[in-house]
RNA sequence: CCAGACGGCCGGGCGGUCGCUCUCACCUUCGGGUGGGGGAGGAAAGUCCGGGCUCCACGACGACAUGGCGGCGGGUAACGCCCGCCGGGGGCGACCCCAGGGAUAGCGCCACAGAGAGCAGACCGCCUGGCCCUCGGGUCAGGUAAGGGUGAAAGGGUGCGGUAAGAGCGCACCGCGGACCCAGCAAUGGGGACGGCAUGGCAAGCCCCGCCAGGAGCAAGACCGAAUAGGGACCACGCGCCGGUUCGCCGGCAGGGCUGUCGUAGGCUCAGGGGUCCGGGUAGGUCGCGAGAACCGUCCAGCGAUGGGCGGUCCAGAGGAAUGAUCGCCAAUGCCCGUUUCGGCGGGCGGCACAGAACCCGGCUUACAGGCCGUCUGGUUUC
RNA sequence: CGGGGCGUAGCGCAGCCUGGUAGCGCAUCUGCUUUGGGAGCAGAGGGUCGAAGGUUCAAAUCCUUUCGCCCCGA
């Protein structure tokens, strides 16, 4: 394993999943990821993986939470940024896609979110909208 | 060889690389590391039954209500499960299917059609008699359930006798009921005097009879136990001044805060905070949690389900939930191409079932690509 | 884990208990009315009653199994 510059822990509850899904997410191939900046003093990184009912049976989901995770255990040290929550979603085709093909699906888009979380257009200090938005 | 019936079993194997979890041993800078070993199923599923276990309730027994079960005998911890037998139905057969007690305990229902549908019923017919008559028939009063027609079902069936025509009216056979006899533990089977047909169906309609059942469920239950906010005890400091006091407080004056600010007046409000400890208890954690109605082999009893003896083995314990990811080879099957001495051989593609323990067992039900073994039945060919 | 309910026409529901004819509203179609549309009036079409098996002469209804959906309790 490559050195990891940061903890790992594994989200478990409901109320962090939900704080994540308000995250900006990404969907390449066979998951969706979303990734959520915690803000806090913490460089913990935290990963969650869940699939719907809509993906199969539990054999089913098992074997794509599984797959996600083997993923997520090869790439994320690499290219995860501290202080950040990672939630894998996995679709239809996770338990199925070729194995090549899902780690390049979860590479790019954990590029892609790293990228997006550096343009300044996302900073909180954002002009806001000269139409309507007066003071919020 | 083909078709089929029944019973049982498997449902990938080996090897790299990287991981997860439990356990044991060692090392440790107490974070962990290294090595050995274990790590999903026949249905783990659906949650349809029966138990173990835990808590709650409860004098004992009985009754009632409600729910379930239902041929007989056996097996079992128990069962709605299994085995054997009986009865009924299906199949040429091996074999398969059956909620299979009671309809003279009572209530209820049997639509439509049809004359009549439950102590039945004369529509068309058939027969007898009276009257009328154009001798074809009509009408009236009776008899009659053999025939037509309706229906799921029409109150025994066939034949002969009998009769005005008919009718169990009589007889024979069959069917039904049946005292009694025989066989069997029993269900039931065989025989059967006699009866002379009285007794239609539905109880997966209410019901009757017999038997069984207290309720909830591992999120049961037990233990440990933060932070915050309540509760209680103790400690020291504080608890303005004056007066009263039944020691709870009361009155007056003074003080702080609020009423936007300042002054005045008024109103409201405050009179304590700190430390230590205890108790309940939330989040969370630990236990419950796997050596048992266990598995393998063998022998004995039994038709069998099953029971017993002996020897051996230890065989998952996770917690948003581990038991995997990926690569290669092989096995097996399908398709295509080439070749063939029709047995095969070589190459390519593809390489796949249903499905994941969540306290644990015994069953049932449902899902399941492909394959193996054994026994038996029917047919065909050759000897 | 336990308990309860639902599945019937395109949609929302009756009918089931007590078995024999599947019905109501909206929607669809046709016609009338109107200059036209809407509304109104008249009429018509449309349903494997979630699936399979059983009981019965006969099943949407009764029984069993199964599929899907929803709700509740700890």
């Amino acid at each position: 394993m490559t050195d990891p510059s940061f903890p790992i822990e594994r989200m478990k509850t409901r109320p962090q999943f939900l704080a994540a899904a308000k995250a900006p997410s990404c969907a390449r191939g066979a998951v969706v990821l979303q990734a959520r900046d915690r803000a806090d003093d913490s460089p913990v990184v935290r990963v969650g993986f869940t699939a719907t009912k809509k993906v199969g049976g539990s054999v089913i989901r098992n074997r794509a939470k599984r797959r996600m995770r083997e993923a997520a255990r090869m790439l994320i040290p690499v290219l995860a940024r501290p202080g950040h929550d990672y939630v894998f979603i996995a679709r239809g085709g996770a338990p199925t896609r070729p194995w090549d093909r899902l780690l390049d699906d979860v590479k790019s888009a954990l590029l892609s979110l790293a990228a997006d979380s550096d343009t300044p257009a996302r900073a909180p200090a954002r002009a806001p909208s000269p139409t309507v938005r007066a003071g919020a």
